[in-house]
DNA sequence: CGGGATCCAGGTGGATACTG
DNA sequence: CAGTATCCACCTGGATCCCG
């Protein structure tokens, strides 16, 4: 219960929360997060619906999210393997955080593009 | 007024929302952005309060935020030089979303490191 | 003061091949 | 099916120097 730690500022250099924002900010993690938003899938799935994102990055993206406490892994003992993810309490914690960074990626591009083209 | 373009999806191999996307998570745009919240500032005091950031990669990550619309810069005719930052309305419209993904890094760190630790 | 130009180390992430 | 291992090309981004 001791304030041992200072309130954690991410315009301080040697803040971790900066490592957190870093992670949040790798290639795949946003649309993994928000892939998983109807619960519960399988490995396969998950590539499939997250287009072009190759199996290794796959992997490490959700390997990383399970060390950080956001995704669980469990493993079906079938034959063909079956693996499953689905989001933690924290996981889903950040889901409409990350959803509405993707959303309004998708929905101001046009008004972005026009920017870049204004400028030629 | 054509709908000529489908409806952005950044599940899409394709879709250039992704590019939006990566954007926002190049390694130094959601605390520029951040920092840029109490109004017009110059490149000397946002160089202070991001700490860390390399003059290069200030500069850079200013001028893709001023190309991508998000941004405006206003040099004024002064000695020494003087060259102040603002979001635009856009720029304001993405504000609370990166705040708040900033706000989620600082406030659940503790137990992200929690869940770390746990796991050696 | 506010950058642009250059150089370069290190990390990110894709392709491919292999395994339980 | 669900990964791991390896190799490597590219890119990000830091250091440094220079300029208006």
């Amino acid at each position: 219960m001791a304030a041992d730690t200072p309130k954690p500022d991410a315009f301080l250099a040697a803040c971790p929360s900066r490592d957190v924002m870093a992670r949040l900010g790798e290639k795949w993690t946003m649309l993994v997060l928000v892939a998983l938003t109807p619960g519960a899938i399988r490995f396969g799935a998950l590539h499939r619906r997250v287009e072009g994102v190759s199996q290794k990055m796959l992997s490490q993206t959700l390997r990383h999210l399970e060390e950080d406490g956001m995704v669980t892994r469990h493993v079906f003992d079938e034959r063909p393997l079956k693996v499953e993810y689905k989001l933690t309490e924290l996981g889903r914690s950040v889901l409409p955080l990350v959803d509405a960074i993707k959303r309004w990626s998708e929905e101001n591009l046009a008004q972005i593009q026009a920017a870049r083209d204004a400028r030629g």
